[in-house]
DNA sequence: ATGGCATGAAGATCATGA
């Protein structure tokens, strides 16, 4: 049974993302988050699995329909929603890949076009896999373009594997020339940012030290160091409507986690 | 000690993650 977010206003939106680092695995920990934070939409990456694979019918029971996008053992993502929602797109448009990776999912619900994007990591397959990246981030910010010149509202979501400053990493975690934190991967990010978008977290806490990736090794989540690494932005006239954005740490510390919490993000 | 967990693959280790 749902239940309005903000009674008797019908423009009210609470989404968020989460790289779940298996569906499979994590089915348990997304009802039971599904079931306490009540999101209209839900948009999951590294779901690894195919299509023909995903537990939609448990979703279903919950009361959330899935758009799926996935692939054997790596990759995929998967759009969950509570409110009525449309397909737009099930890849990136623009990356000329007769076969691309389950990486891009796009919906429109309430108006809003939903990107929900798992960006490739970048370290590995050597320079065609960083190459792979930055590709990714161009034709992501082509589709930004397009959608701004169309007037559209829209969130592109997800895992972007990219710590925007230095602020966004703890000292220690990845080196200078790791495919997270190089010159060329921020400045892709910044030239996504700068045709206009907002960084949801940012907007809402500039200094806040903030992660949303807490890596299973070397005991990262007990000593708490962490990345910020998934983020939400937002076209211009979604952003004044910004409330709230932040990361849900607590889900972090339950039994077998995912290494990613979920962000969540509730406009008005 | 770029591999100390974790995940999925028709696997008895390997690729990938970030």
């Amino acid at each position: 049974m749902r239940h309005q977010l903000f009674p008797g206003r019908l423009t009210g939106v609470k989404f968020a993302t989460w790289n779940v680092n298996s569906v499979r695995q994590r089915q348990g920990h997304v009802l039971d988050w599904l079931a306490r934070e009540q999101p209209d939409l839900l948009m999951l990456q590294e779901i690894k699995c195919e299509t023909g694979l995903f537990p939609a019918q448990a979703f279903r029971d919950a009361g959330y329909e899935a758009v799926v996008v996935g692939q054997k053992s790596y990759n995929g993502v998967a759009t969950l929603a509570r409110i009525p929602a449309e397909v737009r797109h099930r890849a990136l448009p623009g990356l000329n890949d007769p076969e691309p990776p389950a990486r891009y999912v796009e919906v429109e619900a309430a108006g809003i076009v939903f990107g929900n994007l798992y960006l490739p990591n970048g370290n590995s397959g050597g320079t065609a896999g960083y190459e792979a990246k930055l590709e990714f981030f161009s034709a992501l910010t082509a589709r930004a373009r397009e959608m701004l010149a169309a007037g559209q509202d829209f969130v592109l979501a997800g895992d972007y594997n990219v710590c925007p400053t230095t602020d966004d990493l703890d000292p220690g975690t990845l080196s200078d020339e790791d495919a997270l934190v190089r010159p060329e991967s921020r400045a892709a990010w910044r030239r996504l940012l700068w045709c206009g978008l907002t960084d949801a977290v940012r907007a809402l806490h500039p200094d806040e030290r903030i992660r949303t990736f807490w890596d299973y090794q070397a005991g990262a989540w007990r000593r708490d160091i962490g990345l910020r690494i998934d983020h939400a932005l937002l076209s211009p006239r979604l952003a004044e409507r910004l409330v709230s954005a932040m990361p849900d740490r607590e889900e972090r510390g339950k039994e077998q986690p995912s290494d990613h919490v979920p962000l969540v993000v509730v406009l008005d």
